[in-house]
DNA sequence: AACCGGGTGGCAACCGATTGCCATTAATTG
DNA sequence: CAATTAATGGCAATCGGTTGCCACCCGGTT
């Protein structure tokens, strides 16, 4: 079924079903209804490749993650599919499995295959990103670069909420459970911390990096009791929910002994035991944001973009894994 | 960079590029070499729209799934994408919002961009999904239909070693909590519980359908109780850790006056509280088992397959949630 | 010397759209 | 009524590869 049997079948040449298609106004309205009747009648899709050949336009866009199975990328693939199958464009999923090289290699594999691409926790450094933005439409997530758009969730203002919370509660000691080095937010929050904790006088110990799975929480759940911290900021909920296990195997009283906060609100958060106190991150938003962002970049190629990067605010999620510091 | 740049710089004709890149063999080891070094130098990328137009081969799957929020769906993801990665394929990520229509109407959209689709979870009816077979390399997972490959998670047997379980911890009246009417699992996990049951004596209570998420959850743990049943076993985790949250609103002890019993071992299922006993299945593997087929089949076109359906072992998982009977 | 066959590489058609340019026709205007 | 303009639709080039077919070269046979 191409755009010739409709031609034939229809008595025009292929150029007219072509715009009749995809540029209405261009035919005369009779000719167009017979010829979109002709389309419906035979079922007919436009060939995906033949379109991008020849237009320039693949309408994919590609959502490179760090690793699929965090589960703070489930909210946004979700976002971002969802604000894209609203647009009609397709979502290419890759997975960069944490390594710089190969989301480069990545990135240059399908430059030509997509239309833009969004980079949720990129690990590349600033100089390579801003090539690859200026040969190739980026939008990033949490991750802040000259001259290329992006979405940000503004953590760093979460956290100096999550201090707040405990310095209030008579916590003096906080520590700050680093993650992976090369994430942006992971020092994004870190400076946040030491802001807010010298605003009261006081400096944040930093135990880390840690790596952002479950598993690593037991490590960094000891270092975290190493430090004789009574409260400890994460970087992500992963790493929160691993500590809390490891706490409970070591009878830890959480939040009697330590109070511990999370980041991202992730799913799992509300069910975990005890249930985690956490900065709420729109990330299902951030997604449809990052899509939109890059639609309308997109749509107006050349102009100079209203708006570079856009801050999306969370605020804390007191559960009960923060209570007041113990008496010492 | 295109397929002439190169054949311009070294000398020869686009289709001794052409094929000194894909076909090797067809071309002399010097003239081969030659060209080559001239595209790594160049860093040239076949452009895939290109070459898919003329060869048909797009080397792009579809993964479709009915939400992309479900944690069930992030193994398989990333057993897909795993494995596809590996033989240089892309994925396509496509979300069919849990509607029969969306589904098909999305399929058949994409049908030509791809080489071939995983059904994860189809709503589809049989008929249908017999029809898309025929035109579209299709591999299902979790869904059994005649000439259609697919790889099946074998929780039916599960489903028996939970009900084993669950009378010799002195249950008689267990119900089953179903999902969604529309999902092929869910029957074939009801039929597994009612013969595990008869084998016993029993019969097996039902209540449902409900949907797949939390909230549901809370319904469902209602209903639960109202049966009367000492023990549920839940379609799925999701479903099991809402009620198991419902019964804690209501003050209802777990196991201590009914054990609930889940089906997947998503992420969470060993943090809710109290920790989960499940069906623990081989999502991951799933999902590259389902890409190894289709791509397996793609090489042998025409010819019969040996196999058309993997089925996967699933065991049980004790953890808290499920204990002995309550005396009455 | 005539013949044969394998190894190489070029030519050109093709995949299925899109799009610039032009010809035709109809409508508008002075 | 001639002339200008707008609307419409066809022609053909183009996007970047792939692939069937054929020509050529060369060494080996008979």
């Amino acid at each position: 079924m191409t755009i010739n049997d409709i031609a034939a079948l229809t008595g025009v040449a292929a150029s007219t079903v072509s715009r009749a298609l995809s540029r209405p106004d261009r035919v005369n309205r009779v000719t167009r209804e017979r010829i979109q009747a002709a389309a419906r009648e035979l079922n007919y899709v436009p060939n995906t490749q033949a379109r991008a050949l020849s237009s320039g336009r693949t309408e994919t866009v590609a959502l490179l993650v760090s690793d699929a199975t965090n589960p703070f990328y489930f909210g946004l693939i979700r976002g971002a599919q969802q604000q894209l199958r609203a647009a009609g464009h397709a979502l290419l999923l890759i997975d960069t499995e944490d390594s710089a090289e190969l989301e480069n290699h990545l990135l240059h594999k399908v430059r030509r295959s997509v239309d833009g691409v969004i980079l949720a926790a990129s690990r590349l450094p600033e100089q390579t990103l801003s090539v690859i933005a200026a040969e190739l439409p980026v939008v990033t997530v949490n991750r802040n670069v000259a001259r290329v758009r992006s979405v940000v969730i503004d953590s760093p203002d979460g956290v100096m909420q999550a201090v707040e919370h405990l310095v209030s509660l008579g916590h003096r000691a906080i520590a700050y459970v680093a993650g992976p080095p090369s994430s942006w937010a992971n020092e994004a929050r870190w400076r946040a911390m030491r802001t807010a904790m010298a605003r009261h006088g006081l400096t944040a110990a930093r135990v880390g990096p840690f790596g952002v799975s479950r598993s690593s929480g037991s490590v960094a759940a000891d270092a975290l009791l190493n430090t004789g911290a009574t409260a400890g900021v994460t970087f992500n909920d992963l790493l929160a929910i691993g500590i809390l296990r490891r706490l409970a195997e070591r009878g830890v009283d959480v939040p009697g002994e330590i109070s511990v906060v999370g980041c991202d609100d992730i799913f799992g958060a509300d069910f975990c035991s005890p249930p985690l106190t956490t900065l709420t991150a729109p990330i299902e938003q951030a997604g449809r944001v990052a899509v939109s962002m890059l639609l309308d970049h997109l749509e107006h190629l050349g102009e100079t973009a209203s708006r570079q990067t856009v801050l999306l605010p969370t605020h804390l999620t007191i559960r009960q894994s923060s209570g007041p510091a113990p008496r010492r």
